[in-house]
Formats: C-alpha cells, structure tokens, sequence
DNA sequence: ATTCTGACAGCAA
DNA sequence: TTTGCTGCCAGAA
C-alpha cells in the first residue's frame, strides 16, 4: 500500500459498516451509531459520513438511519424527497409525515444486537 | 493554519 | 408543554 489514503478503518468505514448490518425492514438512529463507534457525541458525525457515501461503491442502506425520533431528517439528500420514504415503506415499514411508525418497535440498536 | 459546516442529541427557558 | 439553543466530532474550504 504505497498510498497514504484513508484506511478502511475509518470512522467513515466503520459507519457504512454499521448502516449495511442494518437488518432489513429495521432501522436505527444516528446517535446510536455513534455510540456503538464509541463516540456517542458524535451523531452528527454518522449523518456526515452518509452524506459522503456516495464515495463508497457499496450500497449503504442509509434510508434505514433516522434520527432519534424517527424522523427521516436525511430524506433531502435522497434523489428525491420522498426516495427514502419509499425505501421505507418497500421494506414494510410505515411512513407517514417523515416519521417511521412504531420506531421504537423497528428500532435496531447496534450496541445491543451486534454486542 | 483557521473557520465553518453538517442527514444529531441533550438540555434550558 | 413546546420551542430553541448549544455541544459534540471530524472533514472540507
């Protein structure tokens, strides 16, 4: 590895790790992410390496991480607003004003589940 | 090198 | 109660 570039172990990588273990038809939030990095303050950090996945060829299921409320709060930064919502709804889930129903039922929380 | 941003989360008024 | 403000971390300009 003659290139300095960022390693596969960045924070970045570890949160596209993370986002593709997302099981289908769950999803999790951003701080919960962050916690499962060990940098629970750093939620805003995981919503930045979504914002950035384009760089990763692999697929990131990022329609499946909202914020604490169940918000798709990255819904605009989908081709279309309403992109996200209908990845949600195809995975089963239940979308109505940007807000995953029963959140807390879907929720999936690394921490817990990867341990 | 410094400054600002950003798909959040927690706390204060 | 709801609304809004700050704090956090890492990368980009």
């Amino acid at each position: 590895m003659t290139g300095k570039k960022k390693n596969n172990n960045d924070f970045f990588s570890k949160v596209y790790d993370v986002t593709c273990l997302i099981p289908y038809g769950r999803v999790t939030s951003y701080g919960a992410i962050a916690r499962y990095l060990g940098t629970g303050r750093s939620a805003r950090m995981v919503g930045w390496a979504l914002n950035i996945c384009h760089n990763n060829p692999e697929f990131i299921p990022a329609h499946r991480v909202v914020n604490r409320k169940g918000l798709l709060t990255g819904k605009r930064h989908f081709g279309n607003s309403s992109t996200m919502q209908q990845l949600l709804e195809s995975e089963g889930l239940i979308v109505e004003d940007d807000c995953v129903l029963n959140f807390r039922e879907k929720f999936w929380d690394p921490s817990a589940e990867l341990q």
